[in-house]
DNA sequence: TTCGCCGGTTTGAACGTTCATACTGTGTGA
DNA sequence: TCACACAGTATGAACGTTCAAACCGGCGAA
């Protein structure tokens, strides 16, 4: 429990300046070989780490980035950006930065926190998340020169180059594209109400690939809330129409739920009868073993930090030419594909033999073995 | 987007010395009212926030604590400790301190992290979460002499202070002494198997109270691993012991959405033929409209940090005596009473008047409407 | 009157880095 | 032969705060 070495104790007992032990960490290339390998070894068995505080303080930056966790409406991070949370933090590790958190509780403006963050100069700039419409958060802090990413895509402003976003609509479609191969003979949609641009994203998805490979269905496109009693209840007539051996594609794993609660009361076999396709791969999709369509968070969270710790953090130049390693949309964000898990939720259809979807109400149909 | 002020901005506008306007800060005990309320002002004025990294530096001390988010099992907080982050970040904000996330990814140990955040001397201390048998992470910070609480119990180190934990024993009983008073006439309990200390810890709340209510039934006791499926199999022979009128308290609310599945097929309706208690208040509780047991988290993270930043950071004392606003268990930890969160899976039993749990297997009764 | 004390304030130094610049010696071209 | 560039290293200062100690003036007790 003795004190820990400094940049001093490494250079004295290297024979060397604490300038050069410097430029060791953080400019090796200037450094002759021998002096090199000398001052690392001393590093090595001294132990010595760069105290945080003193390099933030001299090169006036926290090297600390800033995100929001839960707010006054919901009190936690949720099924998405729990684990996005986890990603980010790897991926910052990578990257010799901290991730601190904060919450926007009772002031309910995200705005005050910001404002203390920055004050203090805790951290550089912020990750931000759960953007919507009239968001006044991306035009807040660009007007403050603050470094920022944001995943989710920024509605308002469509020339932003600083957000990362899951491409819903081909993740959906690559739901309908699989359930088609696994033989799956028509594909249904339970959705959102029409408005949110999330949800409408999806089911854009969904029409598009299910018009284009055959599997489209009339009235086969039903919406609900985010909530599994009305899930159901919206589900059980669009099962009722697909019937065995057509799949459902849902835009959440609750809504999937629902659908799952319908298929179960049913007697039909989720994986077996009937696809069921979630989306966000939540915690819920693998307790209930349910096939989702997964954001590709790691990438999501390493594309964000590459945003904002590799652009000048002045400038909002729509990011330097030549390193883009990314799919950039027209509109200057970065858009991803999502991955589809495949789970016992949706197997293989019925052999392609059966009948063609019957279309029995399925609240009368009785769980066989078959 | 001009420079932030520093305290010899303020200092040399109020016409004081540095030192003075840091009392201010810090000690303003020791400052004039007059002189106090010309520097206050002159720090409103100028906008003026201490530089974190500055303090850190001549403190020594980061004033920011760490915690893992997830593991190399589970790339994500979970229900339980999503919101529990929330409110630990809240808690921080009034002391003061910040939260660094860190986590234990590839490397497989977490203590290669805490060494890492400690080397660079970026946090003061962690918490620790999901405490285990054998956990080798109480004795390393320990014996280091690095400031640390546990939200779990510490399995190995009965006499250790440094934990909270809620009082899971409690919680269920609570659950079944409410079941009692809205008339359930005999309660069940579907637990983990036997084996692990939190799960025993809650069949022991339940089989204290039911016994002690006179709500015990031989045979209403069953376990299941945390799997929705293999509690719905569990569950349904509990079911059909208890029958309309009793009442099924498990140890989570997965395990309860086991049951609630079971119930579902069996026509009985949760909060009215069978009143139906999970445990956590997870998401899963709210969109089923589950009755649960809740941790009271925020009470949780308070007294966590206030383990932390209170007691001496050197010595491990019984916490100082005279400031014991907690109820302190014989063990040295906290331990807090969880509170009932009461929705519709648990209303009240049909009326007294109905014929005492006629057990029917449940899966063969149709769904009707009553 | 003198001394010590005390509330209130100031001063010098230090925390551990990196920036900006200066220094040193060797080789190179004129 | 000399100026010059250049690779490699060293020096002084600064980042913004708090610690430790000194200072200062007035007041009460000896």
């Amino acid at each position: 429990m003795r004190k820990r070495a400094t940049l001093m104790d490494v250079a004295s007992a290297s024979g060397v300046s604490r300038q050069t032990v410097s430029n060791v960490l953080n400019a090796p290339e200037r450094v002759a070989a021998p002096t090199l390998d000398r001052v690392r070894r001393e590093i090595e068995r001294l132990g010595f780490r760069p105290h945080t505080a003193a390099r933030a303080l001299r090169r006036r930056r926290a090297a600390a980035l800033g995100i929001a966790v839960g707010s006054p409406a919901d009190r936690r991070l949720g099924n998405v950006l729990d684990p996005f949370l986890y990603e980010l933090t790897v991926a910052a590790r990578e990257r010799d930065v901290h991730v601190v958190t904060f919450s926007a509780a009772s002031a309910g403006d995200p705005m005050d926190q910001y404002e203390h963050l920055l004050g203090v100069q805790a951290v550089d700039g912020f990750l931000i998340t759960d953007t919507r419409r009239d968001d006044p958060r991306p035009a807040w802090l660009r007007s403050r020169g603050v470094p920022f990413a944001s995943f989710g895509r920024m509605w308002d402003e469509p020339g932003s180059t600083s957000w990362v976003d899951v491409d819903g609509s081909a993740g959906v479609a690559a739901g309908v594209r699989h359930r088609v191969a696994q033989g799956y003979r028509s594909v249904g949609f339970l959705g959102w109400p029409a408005g949110s641009p999330v949800g409408d994203d999806r089911r854009a998805g969904w029409l598009a690939a299910a018009v284009e490979l055959g599997v489209h269905r009339a009235g086969c496109d039903a919406s609900a809330p985010q909530d599994v009693n009305a899930a159901a209840e919206a589900a059980a007539p669009l099962i009722a129409r697909l019937g065995s051996g057509g799949a459902l594609i849902c835009a959440s794993d609750l809504l999937a739920l629902g659908a799952w609660t319908v298929l179960r009361e049913s007697g039909l076999r989720a994986g077996v009868d009937v696809g069921l396709v979630g989306f966000d791969d939540s915690d819920i999709a693998r307790s209930f073993d349910l096939t989702s369509v997964r954001q590709p968070l790691a990438r999501i969270a390493a594309t964000m930090l590459e945003m904002i710790t590799g652009a000048p953090a002045d400038d909002e130049q729509p990011i330097a030419a030549g390193s883009r390693r990314h799919p950039f949309t027209e509109s200057g964000g970065v858009l991803l594909e999502p991955v589809v898990v495949e789970r016992g939720s949706s197997r293989t259809a019925p052999a392609p033999s059966h009948r063609p979807a019957p279309a029995s109400p399925p609240h009368l149909t009785n769980g066989g073995t078959t």
